[in-house]
DNA sequence: CAGATATATCGACATGTGTCAATGAGAGGC
DNA sequence: GCCTCTCATTGACACATGTCGATATATCTG
């Protein structure tokens, strides 16, 4: 519907390096951001990151045993997470590879960093 | 019900410094570290949370106004906020001061950090 | 081309969440 | 004691979200 996986990411207006204490996060801002940790904010998606930035790659396939979902429950999440920008996914063959992105990681933990 | 504004919060459990990609989250650690980014995920909450970063102390009288939301609403999102360990309240005469644990900041963003 | 495989999407369901009006519970001021 | 003020809680409602079975789409293999 709204934006598919494959969707450029809208940038975050946050400036660089900017923490939440620094100035009152506009409604723009804090409504990216927070999608951004609500992402974040369920254990699936939490592990799921996990096993993809330990791993460097992982595949959906390899994904579906470690969590003890099904696989549309699968692909459920990584489509929230890769919205929101924190995966990316590349299609090789039948496969898909997805990997973290480390950027934004670390705009979400730079507003959280004193 | 299940956790008051003035309960203690659980420790977490990941080790001091561990970072999303250092190894695969337990379902407890993955289950805690979700209801701290949870907390964030909300819009209303971020803005909340930057408005008492910045003015090091606020009463809940004083969220209202610039949130736009009415008084339960903004009692609802500190209780949450609260329960996640991310704000503390203290209660002096009539008001409810709130000021953020930069601890619990400090953490979340260190799971995210490389 | 036919079959198998990997993912994405759809539909449906139960549960969770944000919101507010109304009410309850303490703390001060008169 | 009574009224006011601040905040928490309750109840209700609309809406979002996590989950899975069924189905669709695309890609490789033989």
């Amino acid at each position: 519907m709204s934006t598919r996986q494959t969707d450029i990411i809208e940038p975050v207006n946050v400036e660089c390096g900017a923490s939440l204490a620094s100035a009152v996060l506009s409604e723009g801002d804090a409504q990216q951001m927070a999608t951004v940790f609500a992402a974040l904010g369920d254990p699936v998606r939490l592990r799921m990151l996990s096993i993809i930035a330990a791993n460097e790659e992982s595949c959906s396939c390899t994904l579906e045993a470690p969590l003890g979902k099904s696989q549309p429950t699968v692909s459920h999440h990584t489509r929230i997470l890769s919205d929101a920008g924190l995966i990316i996914g590349e299609k090789r063959g039948r496969w898909t590879w997805w990997r973290v992105v480390p950027e934004r990681l670390e705009l979400a933990a730079r507003l959280l960093a004193p």
